[in-house]
DNA sequence: CGTTCAATAAGGCAATTGCCCTATTTTTAA
DNA sequence: TTAAAAATAGGGCAATTGCCTTATTGAACG
């Protein structure tokens, strides 16, 4: 098996220094760098090429989401690991967005990292299960917004009639009834009467309500 | 610790025996019920109430997402892993939706089998790498579909001012100048003023466009 | 074969709106 | 601290709108 070299971003000098010694002992692992943030983290990119970077996500200067992010906008093909304490939805889910690979909490045996690597360099995601619940809850979350907002009614609901759809249409593009009556070849009047008509059919009482009201229900 | 009680659903008998025979090697683990599709499943959990459920994706007479998707009406509670040859990412997604608690491919080993359902008795989603990395790709293609769909612009882009952008919202809620001074403690005339200079920057003429263009960008 | 309803057309009138103008005070920014 | 912008207020007027009224024609439906 070819060796995995590996980039470590902490700005806790301890813990990287733990990290480094845990993983140093896996002799399918080579630590190629050390960075204590962000920025910190892109300066070391400039010389070392690590398959996977482990990243913490909250530091100085520049924290782990930003420096994914703009690591990924150099390098899309760069594996990246999230590397933390913090299991915050919002964090999680900035960091998906970053371009994060994989999620571990810093308290995973080193073994587990180490397999995580593994699965990361086969193009899985590495994921520890409380951050992958948190996933699924965003994914369902994100999924049951959708479904809320589709609850519509239909103009024929409300018995409006073809020509008065037609109005309504131009009604809610805009169109004055002068204009409306040149483009339906019929007179201003009748277009004004048919507006009376669907105002009384929708319960509404100006051109504004009837627009709303077609917006709700995504008529138009 | 405690015994976890298990329901196995499998269509296909030896694949069924199999992972009853894997399993049952664990002394920490209790095999409560073999079921060979989903209706037979919910048959089964009238009687036995396990723990977790091991689910097949696809089965004859009730597939996995189907009996899924019943079983968590019935009991919400109730933790389900879906344990599958299938990484489609549909089907992911669906079995998420559904209300699945985890997603193993069907090589994994007994031993991770058993990692994983402790795992989920621990409040995670156990979940194969390879799986996870097609739900982060949901994920983030979910979050893109947002994004592009997002491309608006704010009110700050064309030099609204607070007082302004508040103006416009009573305006979009369909109040005559008349409602809208009194609701602001301003005399009509200066909501009339106001209106005027906001058709001005935002090169409108009239309420409904006004309207339209704060709809457009999603100011309302 | 009537009856109902949609579509058409029109008169009248009060209220609202859009747009032109000026002007003072307050807030913000340079 | 000075200049610019925002918020306030108002006059005037033509166009538009909302709502009341009546009326004719053709299509649909039992």
């Amino acid at each position: 098996m070819n060796i995995i070299s590996i980039g470590l971003v902490d700005d806790n000098p301890v813990l990287l220094n733990n990290i480094s010694e845990n993983l140093s002992v896996f002799e399918e692992l080579h630590i190629d760098f050390k960075a204590i943030n962000g920025r910190d983290a892109l300066d070391k990119l400039m010389v070392y090429q690590p398959d996977v970077i482990l990243m913490d996500i909250e530091m100085p200067v520049m924290d782990g989401i930003e420096a994914t992010r703009e690591i990924k906008h150099k390098n899309p093909l760069q594996k990246i690991i999230m590397l933390t304490v913090l299991d915050r939805d919002d964090k999680i889910f900035e960091a998906i967005k970053a371009g994060a690979s994989g999620y571990l909490l810093k308290d995973e045996k080193p073994s587990k990292i180490l397999k995580s690597i593994e699965e990361l360099m086969d193009g899985g995601a590495p994921m520890s299960p409380i951050i992958a619940a948190k996933m699924l809850d965003i994914l369902r979350k994100q999924d049951a917004i959708k479904e809320t907002e589709a609850q519509y009614l239909s103009p024929q609901s409300f018995n409006l009639s073809k020509r008065e759809i037609e109005i309504l249409e131009k009604i809610a593009s805009g169109l004055s009834y002068t204009q409306i009556a040149d483009r339906l070849f019929i007179s201003a009047r009748t277009t004004r009467k048919h507006t009376e008509n669907i105002y009384r059919k929708l319960h509404v009482h100006s051109k504004l309500e009837a627009i709303q009201m077609a917006q709700k229900n995504k008529w138009i």
